[in-house]
DNA sequence: AAAAATAGATTACAGGTGTAGTCTAAACTT
DNA sequence: AAGTTTAGACTACACCTGTAATCTATTTTT
């Protein structure tokens, strides 16, 4: 799995927004949390290439990036790779770990039977 | 947030398993999984001192640790950081990410049902 | 055309991390 | 008592990370 620090990942978000996207756009995205430097969000964008995160294509001098792989599938294999070390590859005791501490909303639950409900139709 | 790193944490996962215990005890539960030489747990030790993850009493030569919070509570935290990060802090969409992704068995699921079930009882 | 702005490339630099090795004093062995 | 082992303290060192600044070539502005 790629790896990716947090700084990095903000990056890749932004870009996943919309894409393909120059570092103009990008750095315009992130400017309303964060108040990093243009500088900041160029070295990133590079390390993140050199990782094989994002890919990129010319436009005359700047460059245009793609990112590698879609969200979804990243955020999968981080969510793995953490119930994997901290819940030795269980989610319940994730969620109970929630529910026990009240951080857990009636809209959460709703979501939750509803996933447990379109998982249960697709096993037939 | 304490912040620990990979290594950290599992050099405070093995103290959890039962405490307090000595570098020794610890280093003899980590010798299982891992290939780490006895001077890096040592060091990780001292950083988790350092970090106020553990305390710890002499006994003679030697140090007697204790983690400074519990498993569950440590655990709670990340989960709600990683959530936040990767989720905006809502657990639905990760759950239905392994849903999607035939990464969760029957008895997951059972357990999921279950947690939910205990949460609305404790509503009432 | 000269000056200024801008794109990406390269360099910087402190603090964290993985992974030990060395130092020093105490305890255990012979 | 002298030698060896062992406990923790201190040191090491390369790579990662956050956070830019500087360099160089090109484009835009005046």
């Amino acid at each position: 799995m790629i790896e990716l620090s947090k700084a990095e990942f903000e990056v890749l978000d932004a870009l996943w927004i919309n894409y393909p996207a120059n570092a103009s756009q990008i750095i315009e995205r992130l400017s309303n949390d964060k108040q990093w430097h243009e500088k900041t969000i160029k070295t990133l964008l590079g390390r993140l290439v050199k990782k094989g995160a994002l890919s990129y294509e010319k436009d005359g001098r700047q460059y245009i990036y793609t990112p590698c792989m879609e969200r979804a599938e990243y955020t999968l294999k981080e969510s793995q790779n953490f119930v994997e070390r901290f819940f030795s590859g269980r989610i319940a005791p994730l969620v109970s770990g929630f529910a026990k501490s009240e951080k857990l909303s009636q809209q959460d639950i709703n979501e939750l039977k509803k996933v447990i409900d379109d998982w249960e139709k697709n096993q037939k």
